[in-house]
DNA sequence: TAAAAATACTCCATAGGTATTTTAT
DNA sequence: ATAAAATACCTATGGAGTATTTTTA
């Protein structure tokens, strides 16, 4: 009967992502029957059913599902309206959702965002660590609004701008340290600790032994690098450690730190963001300031 | 302060259309200060001008026009979505507004309209007969749903669908019925009645007689093919008609009616529309419709 | 000074809250 | 029987109208 609101499509969007008018509505900050009547209002509006209510949980219907493509790039073009006109202000200033990887966030952020917010006094800089995937996930539902990875992440909503190269290190018990660095192709068949499934230095770490179908023999994981490096001092194993990591993880245990010989594996970190975006040139900016000053 | 709406952005495409609150009410069909407060409070939550106010008009700030290049996307998008939920009934019902070049307009529409509603007859079809030109900006502003053209038109957001090749027919006074057919190139010598410009069939009917970098020699010109006709028959020279226009146009007047030799002049007419559509199946099933019934 | 936009105010439609009922497993 | 959505009803915000003032070329 009336016209589509864009709350009504943020309260659609969010009862789609939740499965649930209830939860829907407590991250919208409404009421359970407000997001109710909402949602009925523009089933009427499109004569259409958007959702099949179940006793315990609702799905979209076929529609719906349709209804959801379309919907989902018009609010992330609404959300970037207001960037633009954030973006028409000289410098920076305002909200800065930063999204990191887990094994870069606690070695670069603190000096990163120590810069950032020296550089741009107006800026409100929120974190969220998590994994690529989510991070990606996030940016593209307009969650984030710039992150922090390893390249590349091959999105094609999202614009890659690299920072550095940053090399692996090799991490084993002090009594290994005369040993002589192994090769990707050794170490694939020594005891090599791992980060758990979902770790993009997981990945990394493995492709540098080589192409394997599996996981490398008897491997063993871990949910955090400084957890690999206790399991390395307790003689469990070895690991790779990112440089940037080094100085801080093995400060207070006793490991023994190699360089592998050229060429050595090594990760590119850089900053991604919605290529839509209307701050890209701001992103730039600050893709500029960390070269300068936050550069290992 | 608040959130943007998609009033205020109906609104403020209004505006920056006419270049004037008072106009631009009118079409919203609401008061002048309505439209004034709302464009306001967008300037407010934006915190960026959107338009310079002057004695007599306004224009758009810089800002304003950045802002409108992403507005009308959205908007288009938002009016797509009405249009996804009637795609998603059987058959095809509601309101089709239709635009149609002034040389096809009245040859075929009767009959096509005829075979239109009595093949859907939920159907609420409107029409607007004006130049290619106009057609295809009201499509890409959302103001019409289809067009029947001459193709192509080459507008990348726009779909086309041929429906037929039409040839044009040369007209002469009676007297000089006896005398043979000229080509293309004889055409040119000879004093060729044309639509003014802005006409595409005059453009089509130019390109028959060859490259030209200017209108041929003593060309006169006319603003209906039914104005051309009448000059015909008083002797002022000679025109090239549609074919479907033939029986119409040369009932009541006295001129003669010759076909060229091939490689006929022709025309393809067919229908247009904008590519994201999400009645493009709609669509095609007025074009198959076209073509099975309509077809000259 | 005249055309056009902004402001002041008033009113009503509607979004949202609370309390409650209905529905489906 | 229970979790979840829908409905009923009330309140308050804000969108839109009319009348008027301010602005600027």
């Amino acid at each position: 009967m009336e016209n589509i609101t864009i709350k009504q499509l943020r309260y659609f969007e969010a009862v789609s992502a939740q499965g649930h008018f209830g939860r829907a509505a407590e991250i919208c900050s409404i009421s359970q029957p407000a997001i109710s009547v909402q949602i009925k209002e523009l089933e009427q509006t499109l004569g259409q059913k958007l959702f099949e209510r179940h006793a315990r949980h609702i799905r979209l219907t076929a529609f719906g599902s349709v209804f959801s493509e379309r919907v989902q790039p018009i609010l992330r073009a609404i959300d970037d309206l207001s960037d633009l006109a954030r973006a028409a202000n000289p410098g920076l200033v305002g909200k800065l959702r930063l999204g990191v990887i887990p094994t870069v966030g606690p070695y670069l952020l603190p000096k990163f965002v120590t810069d950032l917010t020296a550089a741009f006094p107006g800026l409100d800089v929120r974190m969220r660590e998590t994994q690529t995937e989510k991070l990606i996930a996030d940016l593209l539902a307009g969650e984030l609004d710039i992150a922090l990875v390893a390249l590349p992440i091959s999105e094609p909503a999202l614009a890659e701008v690299p920072l550095f190269e940053e090399p692996f290190v090799l991490l084993r018990a002090v009594g290994d340290a005369h040993k002589p660095v192994p090769n990707g192709e050794t170490l694939r068949k020594m005891r090599l600790l791992l980060l758990e499934e979902g770790h993009c230095f997981r990945d990394q770490a493995l492709s540098f032994c080589g192409p394997s179908p599996n996981a490398p023999h008897e491997s063993m994981e871990g949910s955090s690098l400084s957890t690999l490096v206790q399991m390395v001092a307790s003689g469990l194993g070895v690991t790779l450690l990112p440089e940037m990591a080094v100085r801080l993880e093995t400060r207070s245990a006793d490991v023994s730190v190699a360089r592998f010989p050229t060429p050595e594996p090594t990760r590119q970190i850089g900053l991604i963001w919605r290529k839509t975006t209307p701050m890209a040139a701001q992103f730039q900016q600050i893709a500029e300031l960390f070269r300068t000053t936050t550069a290992v």
